[in-house]
DNA sequence: CACCAGGCCGTGC
DNA sequence: GCACGGCATGGT
């Protein structure tokens, strides 16, 4: 791959035409909580990864930590992975995974969440309809996947599709609905609510709730 | 050594 | 519909 081509996938996966500028205006001005988010975390992207290596991290990530997560997303692209698909990292195609068997993915501590992982490999070819589909439907969709629900089926929108109205329902976010906005629904936050979800998520994770 | 982790599934009511 | 327990495994 050429630099120039390699420069303009990196510019899209960091989203840097994302128009940032006035979103992060439009949510400051909502109230005084985004607002102090926003100065100091100010510069927050929605990235634009792969929907695929999405839908498999997203799996692993229900009752687990991060830093397991990454090991397990080490494993897989160590043992799945290949340097012969034009990509600047090693995370597997759906295509390297189709052999996986729910005993491999075992023995590679993948866990409860082993099964998940082999519906959503055989399922794959699902994604390929979600940019067609309103946000509703294609939530409904992905959550025909085994071990996808709500909160999983919104990060893939969000981080692979860029759906902005995806707003992922973790057990951060509850804390902060409750806490910070309990008369208020995702919807408070449009046309951002993406963008919102990942201030107040970190917002509220590195300087707690009160 | 208990307890927990950026949920979801199956069951029982 | 909704509350509940179980879940593999490694980190803290």
């Amino acid at each position: 791959m050429s630099t120039l081509a390699k420069d303009e996938e990196l510019r899209h996966y960091f989203d840097m035409d994302g128009g940032y500028a006035q979103a992060n205006a439009h949510l400051s001005q909502l109230d005084p909580t985004l607002s102090s988010a926003v100065q100091r975390f100010g510069g927050i992207h929605i990235l634009n990864q792969d929907p695929f290596e999405v839908l498999l991290c997203f799996i692993l990530s229900q009752n687990n930590n991060i830093a397991r997560i990454r090991q397990m997303y080490a494993r897989l692209s160590e043992v799945y992975g290949s340097s012969v698909n034009e990509r600047w990292y090693a995370f597997p195609l759906a295509s390297e995974m189709e052999q996986a068997t729910e005993e491999d993915l075992r023995r590679l501590g993948m866990g409860f969440r082993s099964p998940y992982l082999v519906d959503a490999i055989q399922k794959h070819t699902l994604l390929e309809q979600v940019p067609f589909l309103d946000f509703e439907a294609a939530l409904q969709l992905l959550m025909t996947i085994r071990g996808v629900g709500p909160k999983v089926g919104q990060c893939i929108l969000l981080y692979g599709f860029h759906r902005m109205e995806a707003f992922p329902m973790d057990t951060w976010m509850k804390k902060v609905m409750r806490c910070w906005y309990p008369d208020r629904t995702p919807a408070y936050f449009a046309p951002y609510a993406g963008l919102a979800q990942q201030y107040l998520f970190h917002y509220a994770r590195t300087q707690g709730l009160q």
